[in-house]
DNA sequence: ACCTGAACACCGTTCAAGT
DNA sequence: ACCTGAACACCGTTCAAGT
């Protein structure tokens, strides 16, 4: 027994306790812990748990629990980098706008995999690395297509959380009330006071009369504002 | 001293244990602390300790922690309410495009007022009626502008989180990175990565050298998005 | 060098008890 | 009816000790 190599306790397939943790473990853990139960499972003793190691040995390997939030979001950062082929700054032949859209939708689909990514991202309030380079390749787009540096900075803030492919939605989440009725009792017992949601709510729900809560379609809203944002921006380069 | 009636205490500015805690003051506690101190400085046991009273009297009036935060969150747009007299639907002479600018910047003040607002609000899952009744007065205004139902619905979506005067800024609050190290020396260590960053940041940064941080005026950059999206709305509406 | 047990200083919340 | 003390089940993090 104790003339087996640290190898063969792997192959016996041993607690996880044989393969020494690393940053990137830990990492890895995290991101899955996060995208199975939601980013507040994520704690320091259930990164550990899941690692098969005491809460307090992650700390040899990250600073604190704000330097591992750091650390997943630069992971979802450099999933995006890998998904387009690395960060370029040439646009395609298919023009800057569409090149910007494919990008940012490209970022999008990371969010959907990660749904965790915004809430968190929002929260950071150091930039990583990977961060500022996906956000140079934009602004170097903005510029090779006429754009001054001047309106390329005021269109990064005008796309905000955009750029990166998710947008807070204030009303999306809420299907029951602060008092725990749900939406529809409460739009009904209101309905005097707010004519014009109840009304387009009649109008826009038709497709989907099951509910009136989950009536929105994500991908098209974010369309819809991404392009409305984009071709505005267009129109500023066109009428000098 | 027995014969002293609780006015009487009041008068004689008693510990505040004679005024009996209310949801209002509970509410207003809140506020209070989380103007001073940040929204990470609200706890039970802190609310409580700035209305002279144990953490465990604040559940008589409030449910958990969750409803205190949906509360003030109310309270916020209460405000709003009462700087803009009512919520109205009735746009003034000015067209729609001035009257919903006006009002949403008139949000924007209540935001920067309560600076934790918008982080708060990104969190709440709950709908209260006072947001609905001003989200109801924009799509009202939409309507009568000319706009659909159905575009009017689209365009709340657009604007999201800027609707309500605030839009989360990803570049920002950072002003060290995830190592510790500053940002400029950051900028400058990556540099040939980021010639664009760098490029744009030399062009802009001319009004204020001292730093590179901080070079963004919120304000402008606000009203930049804002305008780009409603000038982009006025056109579909001119443009059938 | 890497991991851990025990402990500290916090959280939100419950419950039975006080007035 | 309103408030509280003690306790519970969690947190992140430190430190001295183990291998």
């Amino acid at each position: 027994m104790s003339s087996l190599t640290e190898y063969d306790y792997v192959e016996m397939s041993r607690p996880a306790k044989r393969t020494p943790l690393s940053r990137d473990r830990v990492l890895a853990a995290t991101v899955e812990l996060a995208d199975e139960s939601g980013i507040e499972a994520v704690t320091m003793r259930k990164v550990a748990e899941r690692l098969g190691v005491e809460a307090m040995s992650l700390y040899h390997h990250i600073a604190n629990k704000e330097a591992l939030l750091d650390g997943i979001v630069e992971g979802v950062l450099q999933e995006i980098e890998a998904d387009l082929g690395g960060f370029t700054t040439e646009m395609g032949e298919a023009g800057w706008k569409a090149t910007m859209r494919h990008r940012i939708l490209t970022a999008r689909q990371a969010m959907l995999r990660h749904r965790w990514a915004p809430g968190v991202i929002e929260t950071r309030t150091t930039m990583t690395p990977t961060l500022i380079r996906y956000f140079d390749t934009l602004v170097g787009l903005f510029k090779e297509a006429g754009f001054t540096y001047d309106v390329a900075h005021h269109a990064m803030h005008a796309l905000g959380s955009r750029a990166l492919g998710f947008n807070q939605e204030l009303f999306e989440p809420a299907d029951t009330t602060a008092d725990g009725q749900d939406v529809d009792t409460m739009m009904e017992s209101m309905a005097s006071e707010i004519p014009h949601i109840v009304a387009m709510l009649a109008e826009v729900v038709d497709h989907d009369p099951e509910s009136t809560v989950g009536w929105c379609d994500d991908q098209t809203e974010f369309e819809f504002g991404l392009d409305l944002l984009l071709d505005g921006l267009e129109r500023m380069a066109s009428t000098p």
